[in-house]
RNA sequence: GGCCCGUUCGUCUAUCGGUUAGGACACCAGGUUUUCAACCUGGGAAGAGGGGUUCAACUCCCCUACGGGCUGCCA
């Protein structure tokens, strides 16, 4: 089944963490897959090894984990397979599709240094050399004997068809002259290897498909479909970077970005179906295709992302959403929620989930409850206990102690008590809050009573009192 | 320098030759309100520029401008 047979994967250099970017082309590619029943592949491009670390790996692997981006398999490790990609070499060198070349580096910094035009096309001349002019033990790289004439055509879903000139790429290496393999050789290998059919990635790569189309050829193996996707920019349109602000997927789990939120916007970012704006995961698994991608670069924006997150978690289940508040304050080097704090905010999450974008934001609307006796009102709160306001809680406590605990019963209480003192409900709200959180900014006071129950209502309010 | 890609409101985008160019975020105004948030109503806001093709172009072609990428024994 055609449906069924597809497989991507994800395979980034690990140099540093997962850039934004590179999550989202995770992303697309597993949505992909998942969307279509096919299979989400890993690998790890380390064929560098100065800049490779097994840090960069394990950073990489917890900010797919926190975007909720499963892999199927082990993950590979493209280093691993250094013999197969030399097989694959020497494959090409008996087909004639490769040759070894004995020039120097050297000597080829002094053929661009002599050319007039600094960027000319290096031609070796051991392309056609007979083996038995080759120098006996001098070290050679195999280079891929690519057509000069004619063009390529990169057939991609997202670009269209992209054409190249033949005459404007040079002989590529495909084994170095210590024998390991270039970045070039490794990726189709691995590849093609891997049953990888659909290569969703940059389109800083799309100029190398063509080159890549070529080893495939003279394998003789079916070239995979290419979907090159623009990068993600900056708010101004320069390439993203530091300067922007945050680039790494797990710095947005530090400021407190709800994992459901942070892949709608990122899913939303450069794709689109109709007028779909905020879906779930299983929705976007169902929409997501490859002809909605656009082509132009995006840019960050940080204030849908916001709002996007807001509305993701206020449709968030409660126990899913301790516990990812529980990951958070972990990776954000805070204390965790205690036992009986987790049954508070359980209790209490309905009526501040709504109105929180992020974490911290979370955290603080339900403050009220996750504080513990006694609650010090801030400079503004306190305003609202002056005398006459504190009069008034003193009274009120006596018929807390014997009225239902239901949001009627305790509307009907309060709009009687400020109607009797003469003054409007918010006069009456103002000073609750103060006492029952402290803050100016709360949940509705009836909320707060019902989550906070009524012993401790009753003492805050006497406390304030 | 050469080659390749891109360009619709401030931002993300819809449109796939014929629309008053739609939605979302943001912004502004008003409303609701128990503070904050939310919510409701309304508003301003776009086809980079220039040539073609066509009865008709945001949509197709060319040029220019601007942005990006590739041009490594990096990936």
């Amino acid at each position: 089944m055609a449906s069924s047979s597809v497989v991507t994967r994800f395979a980034p250099s690990p140099t540093g963490y997962l850039h934004i970017g590179g999550g989202r082309t995770a992303l697309f590619n597993w949505l992909y897959a998942r969307g279509r029943g096919g299979k989400f592949l890993l690998r790890i491009e380390d064929t560098d090894r100065e800049r490779s670390t097994p840090e960069a790996t394990a950073a990489i692997l917890r900010g797919l984990t926190w975007l909720g981006l499963d892999w199927d398999g082990e993950v590979v490790s493209q280093f691993d397979r250094k013999d197969r990609h030399a097989e694959v070499a020497h494959e090409m060198l008996a087909r004639g599709s490769a040759y070894k070349c004995f020039s120097t580096q050297e000597e080829i910094a002094a053929f661009r240094a002599a050319s007039t035009d600094s960027y000319a096309v290096f031609r070796s001349p051991w392309r056609d050399a007979d083996p038995a002019t080759h120098p006996d033990g001098a070290p050679y790289v195999i280079r891929m004997k690519a057509p000069q004439t004619g063009e390529t055509l990169i057939r991609d879903e997202v670009q269209g068809t992209v054409t190249v000139r033949n005459d404007t790429l040079d002989d590529m290496i495909c084994l170095r002259s210590d024998g390991t393999p270039t970045y070039m050789l490794a990726v189709v290998v691995d590849d093609h290897d891997m049953g990888v059919t659909h290569v969703i990635r940059g389109d800083d790569h799309l100029n190398n498909a063509g080159r890549q189309q070529m080893i495939y050829d003279a394998m003789g193996w079916a070239i995979p479909v290419w979907a090159h996707i623009p990068l993600i920019h900056g708010s101004d349109g320069k390439k993203l970077s530091k300067r922007h602000g945050a680039v790494g997927v797990e710095e947005y789990q530090r400021m407190g970005y709800p994992a459901a939120g942070m892949r709608n916007y990122l899913t939303r970012l450069g794709w689109a179906h109709l007028d779909s704006e905020i879906f779930t995961t299983d929705q976007a698994l169902q929409m997501f295709d490859l002809t909605g991608i656009g082509r132009a670069p995006a840019r960050l924006d940080f204030k849908k992302l916001e709002n996007t997150c807001g509305h993701h978690m206020g449709m968030a289940d409660d126990a899913a959403l301790l516990q990812e508040l529980q990951a958070f304050l972990a990776v954000s080097q805070r204390d965790p929620l205690t036992g009986a704090q987790e049954a508070l905010f359980l209790r209490g999450v309905y009526c501040v989930k709504d109105r929180a974008k992020t974490f911290p934001e979370l955290l603080d609307k339900a403050q009220f409850m996750l504080a513990s006796r006694p609650v010090v009102p801030d400079a503004d709160s306190a305003k609202a206990l002056d005398a006459v306001s504190r009069g008034i809680l003193k009274s009120l406590t006596p018929q807390l102690q014997n009225a239902y605990w239901t949001k009627a019963d305790l509307e009907a209480i309060l709009t009687a008590e400020s109607a009797a003192h003469g003054i409007g409900f918010g006069k009456l709200a103002a000073p609750l809050r103060a006492a029952l959180a402290g803050r100016t900014a709360t949940p509705s006071v009836y909320d707060m009573m019902l989550v906070l129950g009524r012993d401790e209502t009753i003492l805050r309010l006497e406390d304030a009192a």
